[in-house]
DNA sequence: TTGATATATATAAGAAACTTATATATATTT
DNA sequence: AAATATATATAAGTTTCTTATATATATCAA
C-alpha cells in the first residue's frame, strides 16, 4: 500500500487521468479501477474521491449523467471540453513530476571519473 | 515548476535521499542541491525545510552538529543507524509510489487486439 | 431470515503537510 | 548604500486528505 502521504496530491491527476481515457465513469468504478491498476496498491476513499468529484463539477471540469441500474443511481462523469484541456494539463504536470523524482531516485551514472 | 499539491508529502523522502547519499548536509545546503537537481522545478521552501529537520531530529533519524563557516553557523545533519534503515524504507516507498503512478500514465499497451 | 458482503453516493470532523509571511544576522557584490 | 547571497527559525493559515458515519438496495450463504 503507498503511503498516504506520497498519495495526497495525486488524487486528483489519477481521477482525471481515467476520466480522459473513457468516455464516462461513476464514483464507485473509479475505485474499482484505481485499486485494480495499482494492484491494489493505491485504495482511493469516498472521502476524498466524492468531494474531488464536486468539487470538478462545480469548477466545469466535469458533467454528470444519471442513471438508475439495479435499482440503484450511478451518477456517470465526463471530462467537459473545457475539462479536456485541464485533464491534459493535470496529466502533463504529473508526468513531469514523476520524471522529476526519478532524477532523486536514480544512481549517479556518469559522475565517478574524477 | 511542480505543482505543490503533487509535491506535498515526498519533501521528507526526498531530504532523506539526499542525507543518505552524503554523510552530512547543512540546511541551505539541501534547497540548493534540490533546486539543481531538479533543473529548478522544485523549490523546497525553508518554511518546509527547517520543521521537517526538528521533526527528523527529535524522532531520532538524524543528529546534528554545528560549525562556524564565515562567522555563520552551519547546522549539518547525519543520519543516525536508526535513521539509515528508516530512510531506506521511505525511498523504497517513494520508488514504489513513482513505479504505480507509472501504471497510470503508460499508454495502454497490449489491450488493443480485441 | 438473518447476517455478511457488494453496490452506490454523501458529508462532517479532524489530522497532517505544506505555503506564505516574517524575523534575525552576517558576507559579498554593485 | 543597496541588493543579493548565506544561514536558520517559527507562526498563521490553507489545502488535502483520512476516518467515521449515514443512507439505501442487491445478492449470497448459513
Amino acid at each position: 500500500m503507498i503511503s498516504k502521504d506520497l498519495l495526497k496530491g495525486s488524487l486528483k491527476s489519477i481521477i482525471l487521468k481515467l476520466l480522459a481515457e473513457n468516455e464516462k465513469m461513476y464514483g464507485y468504478e473509479i475505485t474499482l479501477k484505481v485499486s485494480k491498476l495499482s494492484g491494489g496498491k493505491i485504495k482511493l476513499t469516498y472521502g476524498a474521491l466524492y468531494p474531488i468529484l464536486h468539487k470538478l463539477e462545480n469548477d466545469g471540469i466535469v458533467k454528470t449523467e444519471s442513471e438508475v441500474v439495479n435499482n440503484r443511481n450511478r451518477i456517470y462523469y465526463y471530462l467537459t471540453p473545457k475539462g479536456n484541456s485541464f485533464a491534459a494539463e493535470k496529466i502533463k504536470e504529473l508526468e513531469e513530476f514523476i520524471d522529476t523524482m526519478g532524477i532523486f531516485l536514480k544512481p549517479n551514472l556518469g559522475l565517478s571519473y574524477g
